[in-house]
DNA sequence: CGATAATATGACACCGCTGTCAGAATAGGT
DNA sequence: ACCTATTCTGACAGCGGTGTCATATTATCG
């Protein structure tokens, strides 16, 4: 084997376990117990054993240890389709867990219009065995996959805007409530024609949102009749075609509620353009807190998930399914209460003329 | 043990080399080159162990692999402060890249303000046996960080404004071109009063832009007065202000080039609460086109950096070096000069009044 | 102080795959 | 048909850890 010398000298040879034990004077075991925290190391050789893993700047290879463990220490973000920055705070509060745990996170975006979404996702998860999965909305909301998942025995934690299975597999973000929070708040303000845009067809929380919104102003004794509906897509573009219906027709609505930040901005440039002052003579509350919400003018009032927060304790978790804890994975917190930020593109209806 | 009789029996007990090495009647060392495409493997056994890894539906164990190839198969992608977006976009070209190749991405945001941010990362480095890392700017600019990561022998390739290094560890978006085509549009609509807005100090691309632009503006005998620069940094805030201190001099530009979106957005707000109509009165140009660009009202007229396809070609260079195939890693593209996307925030300067 | 229980430690096989190298099968040439 | 050159193939060790179980060392107690 003299040809290991070509890789010079200096190189990143990076010690062993078995390094460790000679300059320890102990078997590979034991430092195998130091480093896992196993019961029955005595106190000097834990302390020796220590020294030389500090010394020696050493830490296991992960692959090794996967191998020899059956886990890979890898956990997957898997998402299809929602916005940039819902995903990268949802890392980044994985991370958050995923870090002092010695796991890492890889990223599986895929595409939702992929006629074979879900074989993808099961093969992606059999080819890395990644040990879990954290699934963002709307992927989220799909029990079909979630068989599949179960089916290959992987573990999951789904972030979900309804509450949709067992508390140790989901974190939900009460939608119901945000969006009464909202209803309220724009009848506090006095409005009572109010329009609403729907998300898409096929998402669940659209549903919810819409369902939530026009039970909650019914509470309130205002009714949301089918003219002041409009259905989106979730797309600023669709917010566009959405405003342009409800503003322009016989009776306009002083108010606007869309499902999402994306659309009610598509709301708030069209009113705009057609000289529709905001908020004096036009209310329009969004949905999500994206960073442009309080980028536009005015800024928009919306509703923050807390994605950030989510993203830790579904990770939160899911590590404790990969460890077969079951039971903490139940108590850790599972509802997060979205908060409304007001800001500045609500006000109180204008006065009617006449 | 025997309680891993409670782990079930429909269990996804994955098949391994050797039950496919068994049902072929061949050594696992066959299937191995099976699986690797090596040479030396007879037409009949190939079809032979083929068909038996399809219908098993078998993939190797890729931490074995790992630990046997001393690899991991993971490759990284560092940032520490850029937008959702363009870390988003950066990931999807990167993927394109690893999936059909075999490998997995794993993120690493990390904090820029942080003290020992070279040393976490060289740790990440060193704990998870990264095959090799994706740098995105600012932190790609580091010389520092590069120079240890050559110590710990890693492979990496940056994303850069500024050639900085061997084109095999870099792809490169040509601001200089970007900016002088900026500059160009604003001197061919007629503007001659124009105000920069450059990016933080601590940044070579910000100092990158601001020289590119002084330099398009001299050669079209335009000079960028000290009072018409302002110093941002790369925050909507900051654009606030700056476009305050900008618009409230004795002598306010007909045209503002901020150094990136948020910036410009933060303009854009400011000149709207003035009463400053955009673009007739005050024209806007931006850098980066984030997905709010697009969004706001007038449409922001600004930079593409064609991120995700510098993700791919970065990934493309990374995996060469990963094969030790420098050669390869040089001639894979490593320039890409952004477009400029004209949208609804730039026009002639007003006619001066008198 | 000896018997016994509790605690500490190490030897060795094994996780699933690849590298090495020797041996078997085939091809090529005369 | 015979001998060499080439192309296949497999046995076995090893990658760097962990599980099992036997053994060595202490602690406990009558």
């Amino acid at each position: 084997m003299k040809d290991k010398i070509i890789e010079g000298s200096i190189v990143d040879k990076k010690a062993t376990i078995s390094d460790v034990a000679r300059l320890a004077g102990v078997s590979k075991k034991t430092v195998s117990r130091v480093i896992n925290s196993e019961p029955n190391v005595g106190a000097k050789t834990l302390k020796k054993v220590t020294k030389v893993i500090q010394d020696l700047d050493y830490s296991p290879n992960p692959q090794a240890r996967g191998l020899a463990f059956s886990r890979s220490f890898l956990l997957a973000m898997v998402y299809d389709n929602p916005n940039a920055s819902f995903i990268t705070d949802a890392m980044y509060g994985a991370l958050s867990q995923c870090r002092p745990n010695g796991y890492e996170l890889v990223v599986h975006p895929c595409d939702a219009t992929q006629a074979n979404l879900h074989d993808d996702i099961i093969n992606f998860i059999r080819r890395t065995k990644i040990d879990g999965v954290i699934l963002l909305p709307p992927l989220s909301e799909s029990n079909e996959l979630i068989n599949k998942l179960k089916a290959v025995n992987c573990n999951y934690v789904r972030l979900v805007s309804i509450i949709s299975d067992d508390v140790a597999h989901m974190v939900h973000f009460n939608d119901r409530e945000a969006v009464k929070d909202i209803a309220e708040h724009l009848i506090a303000l006095g409005h009572t024609e109010i329009g609403f845009i729907k998300g898409p067809d096929n998402s669940e929380s659209a549903a919810e949102r819409h369902d939530a919104f026009c039970d909650a102003l019914e509470r309130k004794g205002v009714h949301l009749g089918d003219n002041n509906i409009a259905f989106g897509a979730n797309t600023f573009q669709s917010g566009v075609d959405c405003a342009v219906q409800l503003l322009k027709s016989d009776n306009p609505p002083t108010a606007i509620f869309a499902s999402n930040d994306e659309m009610a901005i598509g709301v708030m440039v069209t009113a705009q353009k057609m000289g529709i002052d905001i908020p004096n003579e036009l209310t329009i509350i969004g949905f999500d807190d994206t960073p442009q919400a309080s980028k536009v003018w005015p800024a928009l009032t919306t509703v923050n998930l807390q994605v950030k927060e989510m993203g830790k304790l579904a990770t939160q978790k899911l590590l404790a399914l990969c460890s077969n804890n079951i039971g903490l994975a139940k108590t850790i917190k599972s509802e997060l209460v979205p908060t409304l930020v007001r800001r500045q593109t609500t006000a109180p209806p204008p006065i009617p003329r006449g």
